[in-house]
DNA sequence: GATTTTGATGGTAGCGCTATCATTGTGTTG
DNA sequence: CAACACAATGATAGCGCTACCATCAAAATC
């Protein structure tokens, strides 16, 4: 297999023993067992539960453990105490920093509390997430993560029949699979609206990506602003929600005569390409043109002109979703299966 | 554990059979074995090797597979065969996009070939990424993705006597542990230099954060500068190498007196920021100030003016790292221990 | 001092799967 | 039609660990 292949473990860095009784090589739990003069299950016992041991015997197991390298097998460890202290998170995309940072919290909790998160991006794509859960569910996680509330029927059953603690992100439901964290996209739509026209701008736009809750968050949007008699001009960009396409959606309004109006971008990342576009056409902001942004990125309170947008705690999403799922694992009661964490409208400089 | 745990795999979404003779209710091999009337190995068989089975058998064995909703225990698997089909990657920081273009194209060639990536986020910390490796190694990965080249003492130990196939990235050294993808910083570092010397300016800054490979470019530029008589004006940025911070070391510039020169960033987002202060100036890029970035993420060509910045095939190195690794596994040789992927300069408006 | 409790350890029997070798039946060859 | 090859399937024996129940000695209780 790999080039080092025939290195027997003890050889290379010298202070390795030569311990291991299996065909193998590597050393395992009953080796260490055998070099103390204890049954495997003591050894066992001093990696999972120390204070069981007497503090003697753990002394001995653990200088034996660094003696031989020991590292323990937790394929095997998994399949027998059906723990497998994994737990799986499916997210859109992780080179959109958003959901990179909830993710962050999530397995940093998850960490500290002896678990291991299996990351898979979905994209979007529904038929994606399904195959992804299918796949991790063979790992037999102790938990899932899912971003979003939208998923394919056959995606429910699988995870219905796992019988696995699922906590469910970013958007909100009143029929969680399991337990549901995140906000209303909806109220935001009509919040951000609300406060558009509240400033008095009646010319108004939208760029936004086309996913589950940015469409959402688009109609309640226009269906606000349509029942104040405003109709909005609609540019749709496709997610990825890029730089890029935030320029070519701002592009595209300002060529079809789009002036002194406000736009309202389904991330922050879009809003700054369309800033971009503005100042290369020589208009400014907010006076030709305001920007209205959506998740608070931390750059959007340092561009300039710093960006108005909606503020939401997606650390807090992360951390309540590791939190619920550990109280699930550990059999404690979980206090809401929906929890909204809530979003604010951040005024800054470009509206 | 779950409030569902009292349902059974049967109940729920009817269509599921009543097949586990298991005390733990979910569906085995041999479950399914017993349903179709063959031998648990067969299934195994079907499941892995689908043309060793007579296309009858394979045919009635994947109705059942369908029909009990059976889902492959790859622990159990993973122990019997000593293949995980996970590969473990280690990278400094998800948030940082760069990383994620990388891990993606790595994940998505290894998806295709039956892989899972188990991701850990290191921070740029050597000491965490030992204990991340370490943690990792207990799952028995197929294989290792690293980023950098520079590993504490222990870490290269553990990784050695794991007899597990090693990629590093993002960096070169002619030592590697097994195989490393990536380019050379040193040589960005004095390649900057000698082509903002040849654009003819004198008056050169630097901010840079200060991770390894950054310090290593850092050091090139400004020994390169210093042969040429160029002394520069330095502002330290730590990782994570923001938007803000960008801005805040282009502040600490400007506000020393830095005009009429260039800056060399550490990363793109750094640029990034240092624009939005220049702006907020009232200065012109590149007029007054002129921008270098380093990355050439998506965005650089977009922005406005479009950012000259350090061009490197981020994708190529997931995508070369996820073929070495399979290389190794399948036991196939591997052309090359050292793959460089160069870069270049991109010339754009903000230099 | 007899009994109960507690603390520390061990024996046994799997967890669910696959490697290995063995067996059977079917086609192929001269 | 014997001799062989090969395709399809099966029996056995683990992989490395932990749950479960048992054991035994020392401490606590009356």
């Amino acid at each position: 297999m790999a080039r080092r292949k025939n290195e027997s473990t003890s050889t290379g860095h010298g202070k390795r023993e030569v311990v291991s009784s299996r065909a193998t090589g590597s050393v395992t739990l009953d080796d260490v067992a055998r070099l103390v003069g204890v049954s495997p299950i003591t050894v066992s016992r001093a990696l999972n539960y120390p204070d069981k041991v007497a503090p003697k015997t753990l002394d001995k197991i653990n200088q034996a453990i660094a003696r031989t390298g020991y590292v323990p097998n937790l394929l095997a460890g998994g399949l027998a105490s059906k723990k497998s202290r994994l737990i799986a998170a499916i997210v859109p995309s992780m080179a959109n920093s958003v959901y990179a940072e909830t993710v962050r919290l999530f397995s940093d909790t998850l960490r500290e509390a002896g678990y291991q998160v299996l990351l898979g991006e979905s994209g979007h794509h529904d038929s994606q997430e399904e195959s992804l859960v299918s796949a991790v569910l063979s790992r037999r996680p102790d938990g899932i993560y899912l971003t979003g509330v939208n998923h394919s029927l056959n995606c429910r059953r699988v995870l219905l029949s796992a019988n696995v603690p699922v906590v469910e992100t970013w958007d909100l439901t009143p029929t969680p699979l399991d337990i549901v964290i995140g906000f209303s996209h909806d109220k935001v739509g009509a919040a951000v609206a609300n406060y558009l026209l509240g400033k008095g701008y009646t010319k108004i736009g939208i760029v936004s990506g086309d996913d589950h809750r940015a469409t959402i968050r688009k109609q309640a949007f226009l269906d606000t602003l349509a029942a104040h008699g405003v109709k909005a001009d609609v540019a749709l960009a496709i997610p990825p929600t890029t730089f890029q396409l935030g320029r070519q959606g701002m592009a595209e309004l300002l060529d079809r005569g789009f002036r002194d109006g406000v736009v309202f971008f389904s991330s922050d990342t879009l809003a700054q390409g369309a800033l971009a576009e503005i100042q290369s056409r020589g208009l400014s902001v907010p006076g030709d043109i305001a920007l209205m942004g959506f998740g608070d990125q931390p750059y959007a309170a340092h561009m300039y002109p710093a960006l108005s947008t909606v503020k939401f705690d997606r650390r807090m999403i992360g951390l309540k979703a590791a939190q619920a799922l550990l109280a699930r694992i550990n059999g404690e009661s979980v206090p809401d299966d929906v929890v909204d964490v809530g979003f604010s409208i951040v005024e800054r400089e470009t509206t």
